[in-house]
DNA sequence: TATTGTTATACTCTATAACTATA
DNA sequence: TATAGTTATAGAGTATAACAATA
């Protein structure tokens, strides 16, 4: 039978790998002029090609002003620019630069190279424990959210 | 031998981790009129006991200025107050009201019952696996972390 | 002279509401 | 009338720099 303790310690370690996570990528992003939102809102772009900000908004699940702010901000560091939507004039079509493009592809590699870091040297007996893990957490997890966002309103505490 | 798509897949899963965590944690601090940044510093509070502003900006590592704004707030809100240093009149204590007191004792409760609520269903076996992982992981991520921090500037990419 | 906390200023991310141009 | 994106306004987190009071 497991203690609370060592649950506990567990979910220290995760939230510490949270920490420094985010610390990690932060930096690399700095390295390229970037912000977390921003480089999420090239990530998208790169995965969907030219898109109009609303396409943006959805997908990034924030509001139409907020994508306005962003677009500005990458448009201004020479990473996207605004087109005229070809079929609808009220629209934007968001596309790459060059040096977007590039940075893109940038953040496409720091990702594989993070996963070669961290997993690369690791033996297969724990990587294949550790993904086991993180899936059960996972499970847990998005239970908990789907329970807490549909209305109830309870949750934990 | 494992190949980089299992690794990108396993540091997939390490990322939403990481942002479903921090939405229920968002969630569940919001019910308490709490942000991420207002419950740091309660939780630092909680474990060090009345201090001054100084020290909280150290142990939160963020800006003196951004400590005051924080204390602001949190005074606002009825969770703590600030009192005269009784040795140092250039500083001010930071203290706990009944009600900050209450509401940290909460979060702390809330921690456990994350906790219990991720493994306390988990087999012994999964556990440990995922312990054994995360450790390792951790282990990988503080020494690159160093290695950046530490003036070299290089880092990946 | 050094330290504590504040005011002043600024940047980023975020939201809602009102408005413009277009469908 | 509905939609795309903007302006206007606001709140939260963060930073640096200048300044006050006190050590």
């Amino acid at each position: 039978m497991r203690t609370p303790e060592r649950n506990a310690t567990a979910l220290d370690l995760v939230l510490e790998l949270v920490v420094l996570l985010n610390e990690d990528m932060t930096r690399a992003l700095a390295r390229d002029g970037l912000t977390g939102s921003r480089a999420r809102l090239l990530w998208e772009l790169r995965s969907r090609g030219p898109c109009t900000q609303k396409v943006l908004a959805d997908a990034l699940a924030v509001s139409p002003r907020n994508i306005t702010g962003l677009v500005d901000a990458l448009a201004e560091g020479g990473f996207v620019t605004r087109e005229p939507h070809p079929n609808d004039r009220r629209a934007t079509l968001v596309s790459f630069t060059r040096h977007g493009a590039r940075i893109a592809r940038n953040l496409a590699e720091g990702r594989e190279q993070l996963a070669e870091l961290l997993f690369a040297t690791m033996p297969d007996r724990q990587f294949d424990g550790l993904v086991d893990g993180l899936e059960a957490l996972l499970a847990r997890l998005r239970a908990e959210l789907a329970a807490n966002t549909s209305s109830t309103k309870g949750g934990r505490r």
